[in-house]
DNA sequence: GTTATTGCAAACAATTTGCATATAA
DNA sequence: TTATATGCAAATTGTTTGCAATAAC
């Protein structure tokens, strides 16, 4: 997501919360301020050592409770990468998505998309007989 | 996995494990031979509890010390259903693999295979420009 | 005023680790 | 005999929850 994205995420996502009835409180709108501002992955400890960075509010139960209440209105996406800590980041309101490659040598976690393997996972519903409503792909991989 | 190619899990773990040196000890084989009777997911949690139930060595520590061995030596799958529990299951020595998708009404697990996304997930190393080494995908669906 | 939201601290659950003992090679 | 593997129990880690105080509407 770039930078305009990111601002339209910011502005739907702020819409969405009003629309579900919840209140612009000070912890839940400096997570959602943060999660707009990174567009890549970061876990609920990144984001709780940035706000106290910059003296914004937000203690670990709020973080986690603001990351709850985004994921159930599909404002965030959630990604277990099977390191025991789940990592988080919004989700474009336009539709556009990615996926993620994790490097094996450094750990680090990039993103990246291909529109062919989005077709494959399109044409999987009708091959399988169901309705598939989301996916994940996680890559591992080196440096060529 | 059929019975068959559990059979062949078996002995090539076994192998695998004396190959790397390992010893055939009473708890890490304990685990070894529930994971070549079950060919589905199964949480450490669930090894522990069929390993009481018949009278089979292996603690906790045990359990995830050779579940850890067993998938650094790949003989094993990690897989994290992202509800903080990490589940496991035999690589099939022949190659074959499979994936799963989360059914969203009773969150069942099912494996499924399809020929067009492994081809799609087989270009995409060459596409990204790196060596992918492994890959998981998780589907979300209902049923039609 | 009411009700959602917060922060703290305590509670939890899954997994990991230290260490003395047991055991395969 | 000697290094690996085990079991127990304690320690860690990420996440959740109870509850009284606080702030949004």
């Amino acid at each position: 997501m770039d930078a305009d994205a990111r601002e339209r995420w910011l502005e739907h996502s702020k819409a969405v919360l009003r629309g579900a009835g919840l209140r612009t409180s000070a912890g839940r709108t400096a997570v959602v301020d943060m999660l707009g501002r990174q567009s890549c992955l970061v876990t609920a400890q990144d984001i709780a050592d940035r706000l106290r960075d910059e003296g914004s509010p937000g203690s670990t139960a709020t973080i986690y409770r603001a990351l709850e209440t985004l994921h159930e209105l599909g404002l965030v996406r959630r990604f277990d990468s099977g390191e025991g800590v789940a990592r988080y980041e919004p989700v474009d309101p336009s539709g556009d998505h990615h996926h993620h490659v994790v490097l094996e040598d450094s750990g680090d976690v990039v993103p990246f998309a291909d529109a062919e393997l989005e077709r494959a996972i399109e044409g999987l519903g009708e091959r399988l007989g169901m309705r598939v409503t989301g996916h994940d792909v996680i890559l591992r991989a080196r440096r060529a």
